[in-house]
DNA sequence: AACTATACATGAATCGTTTCAGGTGATTTC
DNA sequence: GAAATCACCTGAAACGATTCATGTATAGTT
């Protein structure tokens, strides 16, 4: 049926240790050796089983993702960069989406276990830390993304989300926006949390008075943000803010359906519109949008470096990993 | 250090074989037993050793999934919908996303292989027929995805392009337009080549004289189709479309925002929209476009059920699943 | 010539499961 | 009441790789 490490070593003529020696360590068998057990493993199209491998020298080949959304073209980036950190150390990624579902986040974590991975990657949404300290216990290093670890309990891998607001609001104060709303939630997420003190900040910082009304949404999807445009237009004129900043591209792009909808191009002139993450899809729009980029593939790509250097030293101390995130500045905010 | 069946046994009082027994028959088991092992496995947190199991009993619990475009939200649906159906049967996809590079695909396919995955479904892009005899003669099952197989060789399932492409041009003449133009390409890829072999067949079968025209693009990305539109507005304007057709709904993004920019919303007055896939960025543009609707979390489950189902039997016959696309009405193709 | 160091090769033990032939006691059948 | 059937358990063998103590041959040193 299939072939093993033994076929290989009679038809090269020298025992399995010398095979293993080939696979893992060529520098310490002779040169003709390897050239033999090269052929021999060529001839019979021998791979790997990964699991004895697996089993006997505990080393495992696949590191685990966990994304909270799937449908975000930023944690697809993400995942891109990690995947490429991975393909250059011969590492497999095993793929789970939460879509925000704290069972499913359970369910993926101990099929991960289960695996055995290596390490894994996790951009959290429920509360996972008895999880993960079982996960750590068991010999699997966790490494957050996308969130910063406060207490220093894990390594994590984020970008600076109050620097973020800050960037936004301070663009929108500096190209004359002084009514500005930010959309975004649900407010206990972390980042969403963060980008809203950036916001404040910048707004209490400004040389002059600048409003900054919070709307909230109950999560961050493009139909949330439909309906959050919805609830400004349907105010007054004269109580609508001159701009909004979305706590993600998906809010934005929804926001800026509302927002030209009816033959009405209210963006830029009438408000200006900026959002997170700079996915492709915010380049992409109808009126292209401002945003704060995250260098997304980056994060993946020193994730997983990371989760690999933990792997190898588990006495390791985590690391919390910090990007500056960069205004990119598009139509949707040119100057009124 | 980490807790093995014998651990279990020793403390349910029990050998190992019952343990085992409890774990995959436990109806050959008394309900006393099953209770004590039970039991003995919450106290110690027992999680089962994947790599042992697979080693001995040679099955797998992942399986591969291979996308060339992990930026479109198409294939990302259809990954979730595989992961799903994999969940309810303990199964964790190992992912990997080609970006339509041929030496990527040879590279996870290798990878895969050696994982031992029990099955691998494939969005293909380059000529992997050698690659996919190969895995199935090592046991591992592939099934295409997006993608029909001609020849019957493997599994498939996919969507009816032409029927799609019919759907889209019948619907552009319905609502009155004349001349229509594809955007598309490249048109060796199966999907494009058929999706606007449909649209042929509509407009020749029209009761009215209808001009089709091609304009090919070399892939089906946004800028792609930015471009595309700016090359359609420099002609003059009686040589416009009343209408586009594009082969995918990034295409159809960025030809939503040339025909948009500068203040002109030509869409869908002067010219009538419509895409590909409905992906959620369709219902999301400014302009709501009108797609054909891929039922893309079912071929996503399908797909998955099929792989598992050759895994099972692996004399199974190659089955070829074509499910219909369906069209979705939005502004983009409002009545002019 | 005696000793040490170096370079390779060997093969049995091992990892944690599953499987299965065989065993035990209780219950049913004739 | 002997034989057959049933319901459960048991424990050793096996899966395919890696590891490591042990061995042999060759080269280098005194």
């Amino acid at each position: 049926m299939s072939v093993s490490i033994r076929d290989v070593a009679q038809r090269a003529g020298v025992s399995v240790g010398t095979v293993s020696n080939v696979l893992n360590r060529p520098g310490d068998v002779s040169p003709d050796s390897v050239a033999r057990v090269s052929q021999a493993i060529e001839e019979l199209g021998y791979v790997r089983n990964d699991a004895a491998r697996k089993l006997r020298a505990g080393v495992s080949t696949t590191v685990g993702f966990v994304v909270l959304d799937g449908q975000n073209p930023f944690y697809n980036d993400v995942v891109r960069g990690a995947e490429d950190e991975a393909a250059t150390h011969g590492i497999a990624i095993l793929y789970g989406n939460t879509d925000e579902d704290p069972s499913r986040e359970k369910v993926y974590l101990d099929l991960f276990r289960e695996q055995q991975v290596r390490g894994l990657l996790l951009s959290p949404y429920g509360d996972v830390l008895p999880q993960l300290r079982r996960l750590r216990s068991a010999g699997i290093a966790p490494v957050l993304v996308d969130r910063f670890s406060a207490d220093g309990e894990f390594s994590s891998v984020s970008v600076d989300s109050v620097a973020g607001g800050r960037l936004a609001v301070d663009h929108l104060i500096e190209t004359g926006r002084r009514r500005i709303a930010f959309v975004g939630g649900p407010l206990q997420l972390r980042q969403m949390n963060d980008r809203l003190a950036g916001a404040r900040a910048s707004a209490e910082n400004a040389a002059t008075r600048v409003d900054l009304e919070v709307v909230a949404t109950t999560s961050m999807t493009v139909d949330e943000g439909v309906a959050a445009g919805a609830r400004i237009l349907a105010r007054p004129r004269r109580e609508w803010p001159d701009a909004v900043f979305a706590g993600n591209d998906l809010l934005a792009l929804g926001l800026l359906q509302s927002l030209v909808s009816g033959g009405r191009m209210l963006v830029p002139d009438e408000i200006a519109l900026i959002g997170f993450d700079d996915t492709i899809f915010a380049a992409a729009a109808a009126v292209p949008l401002s945003s704060i980029r995250q260098p997304s593939r980056m994060i993946g790509r020193t994730a997983l470096r990371i989760v690999l250097e933990e792997a190898a030293d588990p006495k390791s101390i985590p690391r919390q990993t910090v990007f500056a995130p960069e205004l990119v500045i598009r139509r949707s905010t040119a100057g009124s």
